[in-house]
RNA sequence: GGCGCCAUAGUCUAUCGGUUAGGACGCCGCCCUUUCAAGGCGGAGAGACGGGUUCGACUCCCGUUGGCGCUACCA
């Protein structure tokens, strides 16, 4: 079904992130694969912006987005900040195309308005669910006449367009790792295509950009699969060849499940301020993508290039195994002269502007020039050790304190800018929603914090640590009270936006 | 619940019907060494379960179990 011929025309491969976050290791993961796979065969790589959710969207993480993945050291052909012949590559610059092709499905008939409510729709979801029917659009807007549908939306009355999905027959997705996939079109949805605001969903903007940007290969994580009938059933409808599909398995925690923010450090950026090098970090994904010949567990990103073969793949969702990067990472350190150490380790964290900061928080505190690298020592680390009994004298209760640390650190992880003043807003308002004085607070947060009671201030502290260090020692301090259960996540989150749903890349 | 994907040690993996099931991380021991690392050497440790097919299954088929994903006017 999917029969693209890469022997007849240029291999072309995408990423393309979702700007609702932070930089993803698993948009690394993904923009790797496509990478290399592009570069073997000599063809292009190019980055487009996923940004059609104009409530999520978020310019600071699309700089954020694109300056993680030039870190990472991957390059692209065509992106928003390259340019490139098939732009411009941010969709939400591109509204007008989806409005176009969408209409032409509406007037093929392949497409229809949907005038239905979110509450009736919320209605018919819960009795197929009792029911254990699978959950789809029951197609009540798809008998409208093409007079009144036209009249209603004509009148002002909002709506949504959605594609027509046969309702018997089967779909079958040819993934190249996985063979083919068969699925049943009644259990395939109606899927929206066009939101009530006029953009578009990513199914739509997805098949409309990959065929206009002439993407050949579609590699992409698994969480796709299902909508992938979806996808073809759109090819279709347009009359155009589908590009290769190839659904890569999820990356894991420890525990196999998806990787996520609350379990495990999943920013590009945390790895980062950890001090990964760049190519530790893309030879520990590499690995997880083409078997390593024996003995021969390092290599760069060309050596990975020339041998990936997307169908050898495991399937398998691989565990994110922090002790086999830190090992990888060491192996790239040790091999550095000690003139490159001292100036990638000056790059990463010894810059003057951060030194003139740092000097001038210590300045006033210490005594003896022997003071002041012990005073910013917890500046330069990763994680700061604390147990329990560093937190001994905060006189806070223990749920109190684990609700103080929990709470900044998951209204933290939702502020767009992370410098001083948004910590210091988060932080109070925490105490004020705790019923708490944040002088009694503070200490558990320097302890968190810096690993110790007193240290240089700490909403400066925290700006410079940055959000990735800070999330992370807040993890590491819950976890010495036992962790937050899941209950108490329910309690405590309830005014909280929910966590992103994930991010790795489409 | 429905649909789909996946299944070799704690973790990442090799094996494409016949192997003492190989390697790497981690772990343990030894060597080297002023300590600790690094490095070298060695060790423990695996085919989820049940049926088939076959002269022969980790490998092919079916079922069970388990994990994961999707089930949005998010991607």
């Amino acid at each position: 079904m999917s029969t693209a011929n890469p022997g007849a025309q240029r291999v072309r491969t995408r990423v393309a992130p979702s700007p609702t976050g932070d930089p993803h290791v698993g948009t690394a993961y993904v923009a790797l694969v496509n990478y290399c796979f592009a570069r073997k065969h000599g063809g292009d790589f190019l980055l487009r912006i996923e940004d059609t959710d104009q409530v999520r969207s978020t310019p600071e993480s699309e700089r954020a987005i694109l300056a993680a993945l030039h870190w990472t050291g991957l390059s692209w052909d065509e992106g928003p900040d390259v340019g490139g012949p098939h732009g411009p590559y941010r969709q939400s610059e591109r509204s007008a195309i989806y409005r176009r092709y969408a209409d032409e499905l509406l007037a093929s008939g392949k497409a229809f308005r949907c005038f239905c409510t979110p509450e009736r729709l919320e209605e018919m979801r819960a009795i197929q669910r009792a029911a254990g029917t699978p959950q789809k659009y029951d197609g009540q807007c798809c008998a409208l006449s093409a007079d009144e549908s036209g009249r209603r939306a004509a009148a002002g009355e909002p709506f949504v367009v959605r594609m027509v999905v046969p309702d018997s027959g089967v779909c079958v997705v040819n993934d190249l790792a996985r063979g083919p996939i068969t699925f049943e079109y009644a259990t395939v949805d109606m899927q929206v295509l066009l939101k009530s605001d006029g953009l578009p969903t990513y199914h739509l903007a997805n098949v409309v950009d990959d065929y206009l940007m002439e993407i050949t290969h579609v590699i992409r994580g698994e969480e796709w699969v299902s909508s992938a009938p979806k996808h073809l059933l759109l090819y279709e409808y347009f009359g155009w060849e589908p590009p290769v599909l190839m659904h890569l398995p999820l990356l894991r925690n420890p525990d196999h499940t998806k990787l996520s923010k609350r379990k495990n450090p999943t920013g590009i950026l945390f790895y980062e301020r950890m001090g990964y090098l760049p190519e530790a970090l893309m030879n520990f994904l590499g690995l997880l993508l083409a078997p390593a010949p024996e003995g021969e567990e390092i290599f760069s990103i060309d050596a990975l290039t020339r041998r990936l073969d997307l169908a050898k793949i495991s399937l398998g969702g691989p565990v994110f195994d922090v002790a086999k990067l830190d090992w990888i990472n060491g192996k790239y350190l040790h091999a550095l002269t000690t003139e490159e150490l001292m100036q990638r380790t000056q790059a990463w964290g010894f810059d003057r502007d951060r030194l003139v900061r740092i000097a001038e928080l210590a300045r006033a505190r210490i005594e003896r020039l022997s003071d002041l690298v012990p005073s910013a020592a917890y500046l330069f680390a990763g994680r700061v050790a604390v147990t329990k009994e560093s937190f001994a004298g905060t006189k806070l209760a223990d749920e109190a304190l684990r609700k103080a640390l929990a709470l900044a650190m998951w209204r933290l992880d939702a502020e767009r800018v992370f410098d001083k003043a948004a910590v210091e807003r988060v932080l109070k308002g925490v105490a004020e929603a705790l019923g708490a004085k944040f002088r009694d607070l503070a200490r558990v947060y320097y302890v968190a914090m810096t690993g110790s009671p007193t240290a240089l201030p700490l909403f400066d502290s925290m700006e410079l640590l940055g959000r990735d260090i800070c999330r992370e020692r807040f993890r590491v301090a819950l976890d010495a009270f036992g962790g937050v259960t899941a209950k108490e996540q329910k309690e405590w989150t309830r005014d909280l936006p929910p966590d992103e749903p994930n991010g790795a890349a489409a």
